[in-house]
DNA sequence: GCCAACGTTGGC
DNA sequence: GCCAACGTTGGC
């Protein structure tokens, strides 16, 4: 059965347009340091899942693309890379904490704004649009999936 | 830059 | 296992 996640990344890191200029517009997705987040990569996600790819911690929030869940997960390299931002002294390369999973781009749309996400009554449920939500990886139901894909214009 | 909300850490 | 202190997220 497939699944709907939304994910969040910075656009001054990642934004969708790094994502669409990639190689086969696909990224893996590192960096992840949260356990819920990882749990629904490690143990959730499935090749083929639709991806809402969103901006966060930016001027303009919202949704800024489609992708796809491409690959299965794998240990995120970032965790061995001693020095690097996202190092952590207790993953081994034996017993990894962390994973990323590779995410495919289909296409950037015109940003859907937060701001309009929240004025959507398809989406009162959102977990993204609940009070103090941080998560970097959200699943979204298929109502919610039809709901904001209906109302992403072209780019 | 502020700050509310949340997650993690570590002493006990 | 509790919980205070601290660090981080992320919208505004």
């Amino acid at each position: 059965m497939k699944k709907y996640w939304l994910m969040k990344s910075e656009p001054d890191e990642v934004s969708i347009d790094d994502l669409m200029a990639a190689p086969k517009q696909t990224l893996p997705w590192f960096g992840v340091r949260n356990y819920q987040a990882r749990n629904f990569m490690r143990d959730a996600m499935q090749v083929g899942d639709g991806v809402l790819f969103y901006h966060s911690s930016c001027a303009q929030p919202g949704v800024a693309g489609i992708a796809e869940v491409a690959s299965t997960p794998y240990p995120d390299h970032s965790q061995f890379e001693d020095g690097g931002k996202y190092f952590d002294a207790k993953a081994t390369q034996e017993q990894p904490r962390w994973v990323s999973v590779d995410v495919h781009g289909l296409k950037k749309t015109a940003l859907l704004p937060l701001s309009e996400m929240r004025q959507m009554a398809a989406l009162e449920d959102m977990l993204l649009l609940k009070k103090g939500s941080r998560l970097s990886i959200t699943p979204v139901t298929l109502e919610q999936w039809q709901a904001i894909t209906a109302l992403l214009q072209p780019a």
